[in-house]
RNA sequence: GGGUCUGUAGCUCAGUUGGUUAGAGCAGGGGACUCAUAAUCCCUUGGUCCACAGUUCAAGUCUGUGCAGACCCA
C-alpha cells in the first residue's frame, strides 16, 4: 500500500514579512515533500497564516483597518514570497476560517468532556484606556533586577532575567502609555498537570521516533520540573474565535494555531474529495483519525518546541485523534555567525532576496547545510557566494554545458546508444549490477565507492548505487550529507570527461563514434544528478527537463537511459553564478531601508526572530532642518488612481487659495473614504514632481518598515491647516 | 538564576559504540588542459580538536569546572 504522509511546517504569523530565517523551515520541509512525491509517496504539505491575537488587532487599529483586510494583505505577501521560494504548498490557508473553528470547538468540547478544562480567577494587568487585558509583551517597565528601563513585561532584555509583568517597577501600557490597573478575570485552562497527560507524555516523548534526543532531553526537564496547566483563553476584545459556552472570551491563538494544520487540511480534503469522489471527511479521518495509519510530521523550530511536543499531542489524544508520527526542530538561523541584524543589512526578507538573488541558490545553501539535528546553521555570504558557484556552475552544470556543445555541433542533438558502454563489464560489475537491481544496504565489501573508475560502466553503476544512500539522507533530513555526496558524483563525472578529452577526440579522424558515445553518456549521468537534486532545486530540474526533452523524473527513472537517437534541445544557460555585487547590494539596500515602525508588538511567534530598529541617520544643523516646511494639511478628497498599483489621490488644504494635488503611496494602508476630513502633516516645499498621473505638489508623511504597514501621521485636536510644523 | 544545544584548518563543515599518523569542500601554492559560464583535471601547504583538570593502556570522542554563542523557562 502506498504510504500516505501530510506534513506541515509552522503557521506564520500574518503580523510581519517572511525573511530568511522563516526560510529555513520551508525549505527544509519542502525539500522532504518533494522527495516523498518523487519515490511515488501519497504526501500532502499544508500551512496556513497565523491569524490571531492581541497584535493582529492592535496592528489592524492602528492602521485603521480590520483585522481581515490586514490578514488577507498579509496573506497575499506570504503566498508571493513562498512562491518565489518555491515553497510548494498543496494548501496554504488562514487559520480565520471555519474549518479552524470547528475543529478548535471539536477539540475543546471533548477536552472539557474528559474533565480537562479548569476555569480559574487570573489577576492581569488591565488597560483602563484601551479597556483591555494586556499581554506580558505588551507591559514595560523597568527591570526589578538590573533597573533597565523600558524592558517588556516577561523578560529584562538588558539582564536576561524572566519575571512576571507584575514585578516590574513603574508598569505602563505600551499601548496607551496608562498605567495598567491589576483586574480579576475567570480563564480557562487545560489540564495539563492531570496524570493522564503526565502519564501520556511520558511514554510519547521516550519513543525516539516522536522526538530527536536533543528535544527530548528538554521535554523530559519539564516533565520531571513538573507540567502546569495551561491557560488557553483571552478576555475581550480580541481577534479570534469566541469560546462556544464561554460569552466574552476567546482562544488563546496559541491554541488555535496547531489546530490550524488540521483546518488547512480539512479544506485541503473538499478540493481532494471534489477530484476523488471519496467524501472529505473519509479522506480527512484517514490522516487525523484514532485507528489512522498514515505519517503526520510538523516541521518547527526549536523555540515552539513545547507547542507542538507537549500541549498538542496532548491535547489530540484526549480530543480522540491520532497523535504526531514525528516532531522536527530545526534550528536558528545567524548571519555571517552572528544574530539577523537590521544595522548590519543581514536582517533579510525573502522579497528583498529575490529582487537581488536566485531564491534556488538559497535553497541549495540552506539545504547543504541542514541535517536533522536542531543545530543552528549560519548563512555565511562569503561562502554561500563561493559554494554555490563551485560547486552548482563549476560542478554540476559544467558536465551539461561541455558535453551539449558537441552533441549539437556535431550530431544534431541527438544521442547514441549508451547500452554496450553503460552496461556492467567485468563478472565484479555484473555481481554490483544485481545489488542495486535488488535494494539492499549490503555492498560487496571489495567495492570501494571512491577510486579509479577507469570505466564508464564503474562510474555509472556508482552514480546508481549513491540512489540508496542518498534518499536515506533525505527521508532522515541529513541533505547536508546527501549534496556532499551527489557533488562527489559530480566531481567523479568531470574526472571522466578529462580522462576522455572530448575536445581532442572531435578533432581526430574517425573518433566520431567514440566522441558521441562519450558526450551521450555525460548527459546520462547529468541525467540522474539532476533527479538527485530535484528536491532541492526543483525549477533548475524542470527546465534541465525541457533541455533533455524529458518528461518530469521521478526516483524510479534511476534504472533506465535515454534511448538512442533521443533528440535534445540546444543548451542555454542553467544558472548564472553569483556575482559578489549582488549580495553586498542587498546588504546595503537592508541597511538604507526605512526605520521599521517601533512595533510594541513583537512579531515573534510560528518563528521567533530577533528585531532591531534602523540606526539614526547622521546628524544634520537646524537649518538644514529649517529647510523642510512643513504644514498641517486637510484632507478634503482622497481618491483611487485608475491604473497606479499603489497611489491615492490626495487633495490637501493648507490654507493657501487654492488646494494641493499630491499623490501618495498609501493604497495598501488606506481606503479613500476613511481619509477624507482627516488633518495629517506634508512637506509643503517639495519640487512638484510630474507622475504619469498628473502633478504631484508635496508628499505626505508616513511611518513603515520592513514589515507590511504603512501609517500616515496625525496632529493633535486644535491643528488647523496651514500651521507649520517645527 | 535553572536547563537544552553548539565550539575541529583562513572559511564552511564531516568525524560512527573511546582505538593506528584527525578528514572533506572552498580559499592559498605549484603544474596540466582549453570542450565548458576564468569552468575542469593532477599535486600540494594549513590543525594547542575553546581552556583547564580528571577517568583510561588509549580521549576530538567519556566526566567535572570554566569561557564564548544560540534557544527555552509555560
Amino acid at each position: 500500500m502506498k504510504r500516505k504522509i501530510l506534513v506541515t511546517s509552522a503557521l506564520p504569523y500574518a503580523n510581519g514579512s517572511i525573511h530568511l530565517g522563516h526560510l529555513v523551515e520551508y525549505i527544509q520541509t519542502d525539500i522532504w515533500v518533494r522527495f516523498q512525491k518523487m519515490q511515488g509517496r501519497e504526501c500532502h504539505y499544508v500551512c496556513a497564516d497565523d491569524t490571531h491575537g492581541t497584535p493582529i488587532m492592535l496592528r489592524a487599529q492602528s492602521e485603521g483597518i480590520t483585522p481581515e483586510a490586514l490578514i488577507e494583505r498579509v496573506w497575499h505577501e506570504h503566498k508571493a514570497d513562498f512562491d518565489g521560494f518555491h515553497v510548494n504548498f498543496d494548501n496554504f490557508y488562514s487559520t480565520n476560517t471555519p474549518e479552524t473553528r470547528h475543529y478548535a470547538d471539536d477539540i475543546y468540547l471533548k477536552l472539557k468532556a474528559a474533565g480537562l478544562i479548569e476555569i480559574r480567577s487570573v489577576e492581569q494587568y488591565y488597560d483602563p484606556v484601551k479597556e483591555m487585558f494586556l499581554p506580558d509583551r505588551f507591559i514595560k517597565g523597568e527591570c526589578p533586577k538590573c533597573h533597565a528601563k523600558d524592558q517588556y513585561g516577561d523578560s529584562c532584555e538588558a539582564c536576561g532575567t524572566t519575571y512576571s509583568p507584575t514585578d516590574l517597577i513603574e508598569p505602563y501600557s505600551a499601548v496607551s502609555g496608562a498605567t495598567p490597573v491589576r483586574k480579576e478575570s475567570g480563564h480557562y485552562f487545560f489540564r495539563l498537570s492531570d496524570p493522564r497527560c503526565r502519564d501520556f507524555l511520558k511514554q510519547w516523548i521516550a519513543d525516539p521516533l516522536h522526538v530527536q534526543s536533543e528535544a527530548a532531553n528538554k521535554l523530559n526537564e519539564w516533565l520531571e520540573s513538573g507540567l502546569s496547566d495551561w491557560d488557553i483563553s483571552r478576555d475581550a476584545p480580541y481577534f479570534g474565535f469566541e469560546i462556544p459556552d464561554a460569552p466574552g472570551k476567546y482562544y488563546y491563538v496559541w491554541l488555535d494555531a496547531p489546530i490550524g494544520y488540521m483546518g488547512s487540511f480539512r479544506n485541503l480534503c473538499d478540493k481532494l474529495s471534489a477530484a476523488s469522489g471519496k467524501p472529505a471527511e473519509t479522506i480527512f479521518n484517514e490522516y487525523w483519525g484514532k485507528e489512522s495509519t498514515a505519517d503526520v510530521y510538523h516541521f518547527i523550530g526549536k523555540d515552539i518546541l513545547y507547542f507542538h511536543a507537549l500541549f498538542w499531542p496532548a491535547e489530540l489524544q484526549h480530543a480522540g485523534y491520532r497523535t504526531p508520527t514525528g516532531v522536527f526542530a530545526h534550528g536558528f538561523l545567524t548571519v555571517n555567525g552572528q544574530k539577523m541584524s537590521k544595522s548590519r543589512g543581514t536582517f533579510i526578507t525573502a522579497a528583498s532576496y529575490r529582487k537581488h538573488l536566485n531564491p534556488e541558490q538559497l535553497r541549495y545553501y540552506f539545504a547543504a547545510k541542514l541535517n536533522s539535528s536542531i543545530e543552528d546553521i549560519d548563512l555565511s555570504l562569503e561562502d554561500f557566494t563561493a559554494r554555490v558557484n563551485s560547486d552548482l556552475i563549476g560542478k554540476y552544470v559544467n558536465i551539461a554545458s561541455r558535453a551539449a556543445g558537441f552533441i549539437h555541433k556535431k550530431f544534431g542533438g541527438v544521442l547514441c546508444d549508451c547500452t554496450a558502454s553503460l552496461s556492467p563489464q567485468s563478472d565484479r560489475e555484473k555481481t554490483l549490477e544485481i545489488f542495486i537491481r535488488t535494494p539492499s544496504n549490503l555492498m560487496p565489501p571489495d567495492f570501494q565507492p571512491t577510486g579509479n573508475f577507469e570505466t564508464p560502466s564503474l562510474t555509472w553503476l556508482n552514480i546508481r548505487r549513491s540512489a540508496i544512500e542518498i534518499a536515506r539522507f533525505y527521508e532522515s533530513r541529513e541533505y547536508g550529507k546527501t549534496l556532499k555526496l551527489i557533488l562527489s558524483l559530480a566531481d567523479e563525472v568531470n574526472q571522466y570527461v578529462d580522462r576522455m578529452k572530448p575536445w581532442e577526440l572531435a578533432k581526430q579522424e574517425g573518433q566520431e563514434v567514440k566522441l558521441h558515445e562519450v558526450c551521450s553518456v555525460c548527459i546520462n549521468f547529468f541525467r540522474l544528478l539532476t533527479l538527485y537534486l530535484k528536491p532541492v532545486l526543483p525549477k533548475l530540474a524542470a527546465d534541465v527537463e525541457t533541455f533533455l526533452n524529458i518528461p518530469p523524473l521521478q526516483w524510479a527513472d534511476t534504472i533506465a537511459l535515454l534511448p538512442a537517437g533521443h533528440a535534445i534541445n540546444p543548451y542555454q544557460h542553467l544558472m548564472t553564478r553569483i556575482d559578489p555585487k549582488q549580495v553586498e547590494s542587498m546588504i546595503e539596500e537592508n541597511k538604507a531601508s526605512l526605520a521599521p515602525a517601533p512595533q510594541a508588538s513583537p512579531a515573534r511567534h510560528a518563528e521567533k526572530q530577533q528585531h532591531e530598529i534602523q540606526p539614526i541617520a547622521e546628524t544634520i544643523s537646524i537649518d538644514d532642518f529649517a529647510k523642510i516646511d512643513l504644514r498641517i494639511a486637510k484632507i478634503v478628497n482622497a481618491e483611487h488612481v485608475e491604473g497606479a498599483d499603489k497611489l491615492l489621490r490626495l487633495t490637501l488644504d493648507i490654507g493657501e487659495e487654492n488646494t494641493r494635488n499630491v499623490f501618495a503611496g498609501i493604497k495598501s494602508a488606506y481606503a479613500p473614504e476613511s481619509l477624507i476630513g482627516r488633518h495629517t502633516v506634508m512637506v509643503a516645499n517639495l519640487a512638484p514632481r510630474k507622475m504619469k498621473f498628473g502633478m504631484s505638489e508635496g508628499m505626505v508623511l508616513a511611518a513603515s518598515g520592513s514589515e507590511p504597514g504603512l501609517f500616515i501621521l496625525s496632529p493633535d485636536e486644535g491643528a488647523k491647516p496651514g500651521m507649520r510644523v517645527k
